[in-house]
DNA sequence: CTTCATGCAAACCCTTTGCACGTCG
DNA sequence: CGACGTGCAAAGGGTTTGCATGAAG
């Protein structure tokens, strides 16, 4: 699970320590989106003696090293999803938080259109789908 | 300029206080994006004698009316825009923060699109633009 | 007059920082 | 060994809340 990332970090000559191999295992294991309280919390419940900083130290190094990023939920918090470093966007299960990523599905033309219309030199775009993932459709709300 | 603003918020049944009324002039006097932190700097540097809690629960009481949204810049920074209360996506200028509104360009399309790709149901999406207004495009950066 | 909004200050997040100590390579 | 990471606690920024006072309808 958390192989691959703890492989990807040292590759960027990351130290691997004790505390980034723990939360690395850690984030593995939610496999979805989730607060760095929400971290915080998890290392909490295992007495694994991390602190506040460490985590937003490390999720910021994620972040930097592009295999984490940033997102905000539509009740406005904010969130961190684990994601593959090119462009994309990213698909959130409201109901078990899980996450998707879906590469260019046409956006482009949205972007170009909206250029068109309001004569803005368009430079970035932010896109975040909010939905059911197959799983939770099936069960009942 | 506010005036409409004022009127809608009558309508709908809403205390037309004076701290609302020296908000909304300060508000429409802006005309772009804005940070709370912002505001409560315009009423007091007036001198008006607004407290912070005044300010964020009439930036809460529009948003519930839909006349106001919450939009997250590229830096991360939480900003308030003034919009229609339908549906629609911001073009925020990286500039002079001046915000457009652009309804549907197309969007559909990639959602469907998207959710074809993943099995997702889409419920809901948040698309924001960033970029340079007409005006900014001519000077020089 | 009754209801609701206000200002103030304190309380509350969430996140960052400073620093002495510990660990990795 | 030397550079860098860590935990702790404190600081920081932004937002919310409790409460007595004051204004709106």
């Amino acid at each position: 699970m958390s192989e691959q990332l703890l492989e990807l970090l040292n590759g960027a000559g990351v130290r691997l320590t004790g505390p980034r191999r723990e939360l690395a295992a850690l984030i593995s294991k939610r496999g979805g989106h989730f607060t760095a309280a929400d971290l915080v919390a998890d290392a909490a419940k295992r007495r694994l003696g991390i602190g506040r900083a460490t985590v937003f130290r490390f999720l910021d190094l994620l972040t930097e090293q592009g295999v984490m990023e940033h997102v905000d939920l539509p009740d406005g918090r904010h969130a961190y999803v684990p994601c593959e470093p090119t462009h994309h966007h990213h698909l959130v299960c409201t109901r078990c938080g899980s996450v998707s990523e879906v590469e260019d599905c046409g956006i482009d033309s949205v972007t170009a259109e909206a250029a068109r219309r309001s004569g803005f030199e368009i430079q970035s775009h932010r896109l975040e789908l909010f939905g059911r993932c197959p799983k939770c459709q099936k069960v009942k709300r």
